[in-house]
DNA sequence: GACACGTCTGACAACGTTGTCAATGTGCAC
DNA sequence: GTGCACATTGACAACGTTGTCAGACGTGTC
């Protein structure tokens, strides 16, 4: 009965002529000074935007390079200059919203500041990393590197590259300004986590379950302690029976889940430390045919976009992730060029938000 | 009651030296010729593996590379050469696990044959989307470009690119080698939605809703021809009530899903034409208390991650992503090195496989 | 009018590699 | 031994830009 349609089978394809691009001849340095009757010096110095070039002059040349669409080379730029104007992103994680979300926001520093942007996914467990990374650096001269957890934290590698004269800004997770020396950007999570667990207390959670992250991230840790300090606020015991190690996937929140609901005083809400272990609780509630909120208020971290589209939708803390990627590559952008009007070199802080939906609702009286 | 962990203010930082970046004095290929004894030139021959060296010439020369750890300068080899060893990748998705998958074929492919990747997020719908990519290749001397859908199915913009002498790949939809003389890594999308939907029918179900992705994307009416022709081969009529124009979103899922619910003669299956819009679905479902499979049997497309997630976890078609996005940058770099030794310049197709989950189950008998 | 000083500009070399072309060595036929 | 083809190697220039340093010019002071 069946019929497919028609599929051919490979054919040989021999379009464009081989070799070398087809440079129609693109305009250099040297066209526009003798376009506006200037040395290649004076147009470099205006390309460059440095000081010391009389108005006029640069006018000339400004014009020029316009009327000529003249845009520098950039491989000879790299070359002369000993270092490209391009920095390199470091990361190593599985969440692709998390990593697309990194590399707009470091795209657009890297867009507005006229500098490029090598993406470098990497496994943070390999032994020989640093001499990777410092590989990377030199065979493309990158400026700078920008560093997502959880290679940020890892402080070894950290002082390595410092010692090589890399530049770098750490992407990482931190109750403050961590002052050790080296450039970052920090989330505060323990605050965000403070806030989710404080919300479940006041809609009258008592026995709150908390499923960890990975240990390989800091920002676990940080999770715990905010709800840690939460509990201890509201002076709600805390119950080790309730606290489940495991990882940042939805495997670990659906078994996580299922040892709570296995426990004789069975929680009433559960923290996942990010959205995707909030889902792996919420697939296991449907699993046992447990209601939720009704029955189990279920919270998640990060407000990936599957946070809204679960049902119900989850209660979690926004992180501005783009933001922060941004403002870290700003960051090292400022301190690769001193000349620079962009934002001061300063370490920064941001806080997630927390997003109330649908998966927290008020505490049923316990059964006690 | 509430009492915060102590947060600082943001602090002035002012680690390493400003300025140059401190190469360590880096090896060249004029130490390693002098270490070998030999002219740069050969030197360069053995690091482009070119032919017409001696056996023991190359492995000397080799050997002072292995010692002196030396790696060349990729800023004076793309200035030499007039081409960068790089590609770039140009892709306008919404969809994290689709864009990360094809970056990490793509690098995969460079990182195996010594190219560099430039990545390049772009708005496919502003009007001098042309001279944007033209500008990109030329100013940082690109060797070719990876094309994602939309950009790889407008032909204008691949006139374009032809024209100005730019290579490039093609990942696109099509049921076939599109011959067109334009190089190309192609995907089944009609032959997986056959798939689907074939099962679908053997399950027993005869009311076929499908809803379509978004317009932009050639996929969503190839996606369609599948679901039309399995219907057409099993001689079920064409319900043109049961076909819903949409986005390749959630939402448009969600309210695709309601207007089907709303019919007289409501379906017993819905195929998305993507995951996301299955998951819309199912949340509509979920909404309007209509179990899933029990009552209405779910089909996406894509094997996105949260397909398996979803509960019921969905039936979906799964894509190589990764694969075909390395398969096109093989195919672009085999045809900018007529050296490489790498896959030859041939257009290839992918078929999506059928994964059956969950979310699809035998129909019940029709109340008629 | 001479001088010093600061501002602006240009000549030239250099960055590290590869393309061009010529020179040298090697093996074989005569 | 000579000549020739071919394999192998090297000298040199060039890619397009920026760093260095010196020169030209203008302005103010004595």
């Amino acid at each position: 009965m069946r019929r497919r349609h028609p599929r051919a089978g490979d054919v040989g394809y021999d379009g464009a002529k081989p070799g070398r691009q087809a440079q129609v001849n693109r305009p250099t340095i040297k066209d526009v000074a003798r376009r506006a009757n200037v040395s290649l010096k004076t147009v470099s110095r205006v390309i460059n935007n440095e000081t010391s070039v009389r108005d006029d002059t640069r006018d000339r040349v400004q014009r020029a390079i316009d009327e000529l669409n003249y845009a520098p080379d950039q491989a000879a730029r790299n070359l002369r200059s000993a270092t490209s104007h391009a920095i390199g992103l470091v990361y190593d994680n599985p969440n692709p919203y998390y990593v697309i979300s990194v590399q707009n926001g470091v795209l657009a520093a890297c867009h507005d500041q006229g500098f490029g942007l090598q993406i470098h996914p990497c496994d943070s467990t390999v032994p020989d990393l640093a001499d990777e990374l410092r590989d990377l650096v030199q065979r493309t001269r990158l400026a700078g590197l920008v560093l997502a957890p959880p290679m940020s934290e890892r402080m070894e590698l950290i002082r390595y590259l410092a010692a090589n004269g890399i530049r770098f800004v750490r992407i990482i997770s931190a109750a403050e300004d961590p002052d050790d020396g080296y450039p970052c950007v920090y989330v505060d999570d323990r605050d965000a986590a403070y806030d989710i667990t404080e919300h479940l207390i006041q809609l009258g959670h008592q026995r709150i379950g908390f499923l960890w992250g990975g240990a390989a991230h800091r920002s676990s840790p940080e999770r715990f302690k905010g709800y840690e300090s939460a509990l201890k606020d509201y002076d709600i015991p805390l119950d080790k029976k309730l606290v489940i190690p495991g990882d940042y996937s939805f495997d670990d929140g659906f078994r996580g889940a299922r040892r709570l609901f296995a426990l004789r005083d069975r929680p009433t809400a559960i923290f996942g430390s990010n959205d995707e272990i909030a889902a792996g609780v919420l697939a296991a509630a449907k699993a046992n045919g447990i209601d939720v909120p009704y029955e189990l208020s279920i919270a998640g971290f990060e407000d990936s976009p599957f946070s809204k589209q679960s049902w119900p939708a989850l209660t979690t803390a926004k992180q501005a992730t783009e933001d922060i990627a941004r403002h870290a590559a700003l960051r090292l952008i400022a301190e690769l060029k001193p000349s620079g009007s962009g934002v001061a070199p300063v370490n920064r802080g941001f806080s997630p938000q927390l997003v109330i939906r649908d998966s927290t609702a008020r505490a049923h009286k316990p059964a006690t």
